[in-house]
DNA sequence: CATGAATGAGCTTTCATTCAT
DNA sequence: CATGAATGAAAGCTCATTCAT
């Protein structure tokens, strides 16, 4: 029984967060972290003002907490996709791939997450301890691909941490530019575009797989990588 | 005598203007616009109040003001140093190279620089007409050069538009990291792998004239470019 | 239920509505609008100055809203009791007595809607649509009595709406005269000598019925209106 | 010498107060006391800020000083039309018509002088001492000939003072009419109407010389007013 | 749990007045 | 004399947070 309601609490204390997040999201991207107003969100979650006191410390905390919860679960999606594929190349593809959707299937997070660059430099708020690490996970999570990639011999010898960072720069300035309207084609050719550019640019071989070795097994099929 | 008037008006008028804004500067790179109080930039530009509403309309207009200007001067630099190289490597090393130095040079400039980008999709403040435009004037002349290039079968047949963007993308994405303490080489280092990761990435042949006659005169020398 | 919350939610708002117009009067009163602060509404409420704009939406607002209640108090007041006269003289001399006994028992209003007329060529605020027709909604309500009683041949063939004016700019001025310590008899002997001179003024026949059959019906009474 | 560069001082200085407060006045009637600012009556008068605190202590002192020569001015041009009346009537009706002119020809000046009685009960700025004197010395001129009158037998036995101060109220309630456009009528019937309601009001005979030897008709019926 | 009225520190902006030139 | 740049003390208004109901 008290673990019932324990559990009948909890569900409906993480419904109500829910609620409040998603509104929240919507308004600070509509707004900017300093122009929304708690009201604004209370208003857009169908809820009073007192009420998220309850459930968020502050403005501030449901801010992160959006953030969160919305860089995690690209992360994931990130993550999964990455996993799937074999190949250095398939991998670095992937990567691109799933954020570029990820984020222009989910605009008003992307422009929170785009905007939180300048918190880098410029605390909008004073973000909560350790999230910071949330944000260069995925650089970090790339950076491993990379490195391992460059120990294959599958690329060339580039340094996998700035290399991480200039791909995940490069992944976010496509999306701002797609949701800008100034790009005219469409997400699957940028996406190849920017890939190759990538792939290109690591000085990778054709298959992905050692460059070291180039003398020796050069494929004959199109096919430069794993996809298709 | 008017004149000689008129001008010490000017002088005197844009010396404040400029102390001001150099104050403007450093206060909106600490704080960010909206933490930012015109207190606090009252306080630092060493006069009072009521003075900044003598040369500026609102804290609005000496934000972008203050922009604008730095804005204007890295260009500046930045024509100045690309329209000094001959060739088409050049060129691009000289966009890299100039901004990222500058902009590590002038710290202050790049944390504003940097945190409007996220203006783009939420506005702090409603930017001025056309302002977006200044913003855009550096990826433009950048885009003529590869268009050039790709005209001349110097690079292969990438888009203009969206590599241009690509290379504004990670030059500010290598000063972030810089400035984040992020990288542990110098900055020649990382300008010059940046460099080669576009060089590379854009197809360019060493010689950066023409791809398309790549069979014939590959050059036994080392430089690739005419960068030494 | 919610009926009654609604109404309980209701009056506590109409209270405090209620209690700062109270405050407001006597602050506006005391200093004009311009020279009045928001601080010393509040002060005066007893509520902080947050709260004021729980409740209103400027301090324009509060102005304009005391004063148009106040003026349709004293509308009512003035209507009731010439609606409970008979006859023309009566009616005039209601109005005129209810308006001095009213305005002199309701200084603080009385201060700011005397001074309001100034408004009528220099506003102080931009009055809210439609609220001139307030005030002249008592001139017009005179207005019509004097038409009828031109119509009936009771008074003599004046201007009804020009008349109207100046009764009611004496009536103000009579106030006014009162209040700076100016007069030195009664309140009533004042209202009387008023009325004399506009019923004078007016041409009206002795018994306020019909001056143009004046040969025919002299009443041998001594009273002369409908008045007692 | 001195005498005539005193004298060439004190006409420049003099043309320049002059300037200043034309200018003053126009400013002040556009947007009132408040409202207007002291640069709004420096690019007025075509003069520096600082050259107004030359000629005047105060923002103050420049409104009151405008408003008096103003009001000195129109007590000037009344006197002299009312001196040249022999006839009680006559000057009561000079009175009138001089005011009603002068003040509909110097509409600037009308405003601010309507505003100022708002300023009997809340003063916008405190008025110098004596200031309201000045107000009413044109009441008690119009006062002493209504007494002489009543002396005389001319009219009958009003309160001077109340009677002076009913007709400045309607003589100000009239201009105020016609300026706001509610008046049908040209200035010389208005007036003439304005005139003959007052004249009827205070019981004069038709020729205005003495309604005590109106032996004929005299109601019988008591005398109902205090004043005897 | 949920509410929303109440708070008050803090913001940007204005403007009468001064004074060095 | 004339100037207008500089001042700084207010002003009106906002909004994150609290707490009695």
């Amino acid at each position: 029984m008290p673990v019932m309601s324990r559990t009948k609490h909890e569900v409906v204390s993480e419904f109500r967060c829910g609620e409040i997040l998603e509104a929240a999201r919507k308004v600070f991207a509509k707004r900017g972290f300093d122009q929304a107003t708690v009201d604004d969100i209370a208003a857009a979650a169908g809820v009073s003002k007192g009420t998220l006191y309850l459930y968020f410390r502050s403005k501030r905390d449901i801010y992160f907490e959006a953030l969160r919860r919305d860089i995690l679960a690209l992360h994931d999606e990130t993550n999964k996709q990455v996993a799937t594929c074999d190949t250095i190349a398939g991998k670095i593809r992937a990567f691109i791939a799933t954020r570029v959707k990820y984020l222009e299937a989910n605009r008003d997070f992307f422009k929170i997450y785009y905007a939180e660059f300048a918190n880098f430099f410029i605390p909008l708020a004073p973000a909560p301890k350790g999230f910071r690490e949330i944000y260069l996970r995925q650089a970090k999570m790339l950076e491993a691909v990379l490195q391992h990639a460059v120990k294959e011999g599958a690329i060339r010898n580039v340094c996998p941490h700035s290399t991480a960072l200039r791909i995940y720069d490069m992944t976010l300035g496509l999306i701002a530019q797609r949701l800008l309207g100034w790009s005219t084609v469409g997400v699957e050719e940028d996406i190849e575009w920017l890939y190759e550019l990538v792939w290109k640019g690591i000085g990778a071989n054709e298959t992905g797989f050692d460059c070291r070795n180039r003398s020796r097994a050069r494929p004959k099929g199109r096919r430069r990588d794993g996809y298709s």
